[in-house]
DNA sequence: AGCCAGGCAAGTG
DNA sequence: CACTTGCATGGC
């Protein structure tokens, strides 16, 4: 773990899903964790249906499992994280943060969302505790690339104005991909500024169900040129069709969520030895 | 004091 | 198309 990061599976993770979600008609309050006996969520509306969505809990693991290649990497990364889902986050919220973590760390880039929300969100109190709702792009349109940075997002301050623009005047939503082929619609996510082939791969697999899609971060990177290195190793087009089929094809995403939490909660000492 | 972080846009060849 | 450079900021 590092300081600052998102709150742990077995701790409290409250959060508010705007009514520009397309799963609820109004804002819906909620907060959720792991208990020893099962999972626990309270929520300000009936939130059933929402969560099983929202957390993957519907997603048949046994397949997915099975459908993982046997490589040690992959073997840890599942013994050590059973039970690990791809969250279908709202694809507003997901576009635009992660705009912002580009060149930024995990946990900078979770503080960054809640000061975003502090700032241009809308509050909610719900059972005692009041809320602030990630931004909608209307509002993040009408901010101020001075305001932005002033927030500390540095270089990425106009991308998140024109992208949320983008959104706000209709010219182009996160959810006008779905449906389209895989790598279509990692290029349409493209035309957003700020998003090039990386982050469109993340909102294809955090929020829009392309359990296919592997974020070619610096860790996958890393993993590609310790473990597997017979993957070709050119643009990011032919590594990512090279990763996703020693990842499962269908469900590579699953895979390397494992194997991502594998690599940055781990001592290098203690992973498997590397190929090369 | 560098080096790096869930990269991207713009410019050049 | 492939490759290079500049870019904000904070933590270690």
């Amino acid at each position: 773990m590092f300081s600052g990061d998102p709150p742990a599976a077995d701790a409290w993770y409250e959060t508010v899903v705007g009514a520009d979600d397309p799963r609820v008609d109004a804002p819906v309050t909620l907060r959720i964790r792991q208990q020893p006996d099962g999972l626990a969520y309270e929520a300000s509306e009936e939130a059933e249906e929402l969560i099983r969505s929202m957390i993957g809990l519907d997603d048949p693991l046994e397949d997915i499992y099975a459908a993982m290649p046997s490589h040690p990497l992959i073997t840890a990364a599942i013994e050590r994280y059973p039970g690990l889902r791809i969250v279908a986050d709202p694809p507003v919220a997901c576009l635009l943060s992660f705009i912002c973590s580009a060149q930024m760390r995990v946990a900078r880039t979770y503080q960054l969302q809640l000061q975003i929300a502090e700032t241009f969100g809308q509050s909610w109190g719900w059972d005692g505790v009041q809320l602030r709702a990630f931004p909608t792009a209307e509002r993040l349109a009408q901010a101020s690339e001075t305001e932005l940075r002033e927030l500390g997002l540095g270089y990425r301050a106009p991308y998140v104005v024109d992208s949320a623009e983008l959104i706000a005047t209709g010219e182009l939503h996160p959810t006008d991909v779905r449906g389209l082929p895989y790598e279509q619609a990692r290029t349409e996510l493209t035309r957003f500024i700020g998003v090039g082939e990386k982050v469109a791969d993340c909102v294809l697999l955090f929020a829009l169900g392309y359990h296919e899609a592997v974020p070619l971060d610096t860790w996958m990177r890393k993993v590609i040129n310790s473990y597997l290195p017979h993957v070709d190793d050119g643009s990011y087009t032919d590594l990512s069709a090279g990763i996703r089929q020693s990842f499962g094809g269908d469900i590579a995403g699953y895979t390397q969520t494992h194997v991502f939490h594998l690599l940055r909660q781990t001592p290098k000492q203690d992973l498997p030895p590397g190929a090369s």
